[in-house]
DNA sequence: TGTACATCAGTGAACGCGCGTTCACTGATGTAC
DNA sequence: TGTACATCAGTGAACGCGCGTTCACTGATGTAC
């Protein structure tokens, strides 16, 4: 294989093997030793570059991160302005990431399973503004580079209670359908079907959020 | 401990005994060895209840969603019967069962790591059936002992297009939320503003399910 | 009521396995002078 | 341009570990007669 003593790039191919291998195999057939030999490396090489297997995982999880905000912003593009498209645009993108990539989406999300890196933290938060930029988009706000400031105190993120209730209500809506469909919980649901689900929900969240905003905001009159 | 040379309740000390080591260890700690150990028996005792692994911890899986199915039940009685107070029952216990079992509920969705048994899917269709006959009851329907019947076909479940649309986005959103505050997702929103997330969420979506409700039902006229 | 026997539940030693980690090493590369 | 040397990246053998599974076994239980 190799001609020279040095692999020349090796930490990139464990993340490729490693991104292979989970998708082969899963978190369980997943160790430092097969990324090793499919990188066509000795097993205690990886150790120089990533430390151990979470720090391998945790690498893998961050890339995982980037390709999904990758796929968003394309399929947002592709994508009309007005808030219905921009919301399936956004749950397609998201849906078929975690079809394609599950066993990423899964760690992706699993903080216990990864180290607590600079990469990964900030390519969460990446892909977290990309989703919050959509809402602002389409209040006729300013898009940000972090869904998070220092001053938005007490509510978390800035510009009011309704964009982050919008937020949520639009990013719970889109990863519970794309997590409950991964693990096989929607099997009435076909092929066929599913779009029509994914563009009705769309549909009826997107109104929802642009009548509760003409009517002025608050609709909660408790 | 055990006087006699059989233990008497093998099985349920298993379950048991594997529950606490789920939620200690999660799964990566949890193997057979140690729950026979916990149950104060050989460890190749429990081969003759559950067969392996899998099948400990398909039971183990079963027993989660009866309990989940057994709190929202519990919380759905002492709840109002408006649909807002219905939906906020049905979310707070979804969530506080993510949150005391997370494990669990990890692992509850996980076709790939269970076996395929009846009693597992006979219990996760026993939780959805719940969950159906809140929006079921809203209706002025008839409750039903299970979400999908054969005669539903096409749509996959009955009584229309907009049952089946209110019942997803609901159980996304739900679902959603709980997951992704579980995997640390929320970091920007502390315990007091959970729980007004919660019933804002629940206050909107039920308010969108009765404005298409009374509207006539289909609003999507593309 | 007693006896014989099949079945069932649990034992404990043994097996092979692949893992992560450690360690002394060696070949390649880069840099100071 | 050459040489010396530090640093870095990768090697390969060895280690201990706990796992799941298998197996011949044994103690308890239930049942037929």
């Amino acid at each position: 294989m190799r001609s020279t003593y040095h692999h020349g790039d090796l930490a990139v191919a464990l993340l490729d093997a490693g991104d292979e291998l989970l998708k082969e195999r899963g978190l369980p057939g997943f160790t430092l030793r097969e990324c090793a030999r499919r990188a066509g490396v000795s097993h205690a090489a990886p150790k120089h570059h990533f430390g151990g297997v979470r720090g391998l995982l945790t690498a893998i999880a961050a890339r995982g991160f980037e390709r999904l905000t990758r796929e968003l912003r394309l399929r947002l593009e592709q994508a009309g302005d007005d808030l219905h498209s921009q919301f399936l645009a956004t749950s397609t993108a998201y849906y078929a990431f975690a079809q394609r990539y599950s066993e990423h989406f899964r760690i992706m999300f699993r903080g216990d399973l990864l180290d607590d890196s600079d990469d990964l933290k900030s390519a969460a938060l990446e892909t977290f503004t990309v989703l919050t930029n959509v809402i602002r988009r389409q209040r006729g706000e300013p898009e940000r580079d972090a869904p998070y400031l220092d001053e938005d105190a007490g509510r978390g993120i800035g510009s009011g209670k309704q964009v982050l209730d919008d937020i949520l209500i639009g990013w719970c809506h889109i990863h519970g359908y794309a997590h409950l469909r991964l693990e096989g919980q929607f099997f009435m649901i076909n092929e066929n079907q599913h779009h029509e689900m994914l563009d009705t929900a769309a549909k009826r969240l997107s109104d929802l959020m642009q009548r509760d905003d003409e009517s002025g905001g608050e609709t909660d009159e408790r």
